[in-house]
DNA sequence: CGCCTTTGACCTGCGC
DNA sequence: GCGCAGGTCAAAGGCG
């Protein structure tokens, strides 16, 4: 455990270990999938079904994972939550070329988000004034290429303390539920992961966390949980 | 002062 | 083509 915990330092979510709430159901989600849009149809993902096996009860992570065909696969408990074992897993339902696409994707909005189309030659100038304004030609790009997965978590607090810094670029009002979605994205210069945030309409007690990308940098906030730790390990393999 | 949230406007994609 | 829903931008304001 942490030999994984040293090895991908740059792993989403290894800021596991500080979770105070561990999401127990891990959603891999098919980029491609949904109702015809960007991500999955909240709703559809339904409240958890229920923990009936060891450590699923009482705030011991329990994951499940499932593709956009909708096929449950449990995952072992894991303590902290496994994340490479998920963004595996995650990869493993999206094709081999989404690598490459999200490399050139995140190439392109690292620096230029505002890349569309070069030239954007629209002409006019509202035009341009426009584009510039608005999802325009940027991301509106077709389906997310990029790995997506979302997690459910029980809890009170809509934030999910993963230990990266995360700023909110939006909220909208979602259709057949009282409560908004919230749109985030990693703060890192480099790094262009998104998430959104939203409670299941169903059981509202459930915020459904959805990744999208995959973090290109270390978890400070990770990386100083772990600093006293490694330090207290290395002492005392010299005995 | 820098970072963050809020919020209205605008965009894209999809279904009818 | 139109309307709807979802996603993003960026100005404005708040906070430490």
């Amino acid at each position: 455990m942490e030999i994984n915990l040293q090895g991908d330092d740059h792993d989403e979510a290894q800021a596991a270990p500080t979770l105070p709430h561990f999401p127990y159901f891990a959603v891999p989600v098919d980029s491609t999938m949904s109702d015809g849009q960007h991500g999955p149809t909240l709703d559809a993902l339904g409240p958890p079904p229920p923990c009936n096996h060891p450590g699923g009860l009482d705030g011991t992570p329990q994951l499940t994972t499932t593709t956009s065909a909708a096929v449950p696969m449990m995952l072992p408990a894991m303590t902290p939550l496994d994340w490479q074992s998920l963004l595996q897993t995650c990869l493993q339902v999206q094709p081999p070329v989404l690598e490459q696409q999200q490399a050139a994707a995140d190439q392109c909005s690292g620096e230029n988000d505002h890349g569309d189309q070069a030239g954007e030659s629209s002409g006019a100038v509202n035009k341009e004034k426009q584009l510039a304004k608005g999802g325009a030609g940027r991301s509106g790009k077709k389906k997310a290429t990029r790995p997506r997965f979302a997690f459910q978590t029980k809890s009170d607090n809509d934030i999910l303390d993963d230990g990266y810094r995360w700023r909110k670029y939006g909220q909208k009002a979602v259709k057949n539920s009282k409560h908004p979605r919230s749109y985030y994205r990693c703060t890192h210069h480099t790094c262009n992961v998104k998430k959104q945030v939203q409670r299941l309409a169903k059981d509202t007690s459930i915020v459904v966390t959805t990744y999208e990308g995959v973090h290109n940098h270390p978890c400070e906030k990770l990386m100083e949980a772990l600093t006293p730790i490694l330090k207290q390990l290395q002492f005392l393999s010299q005995f």
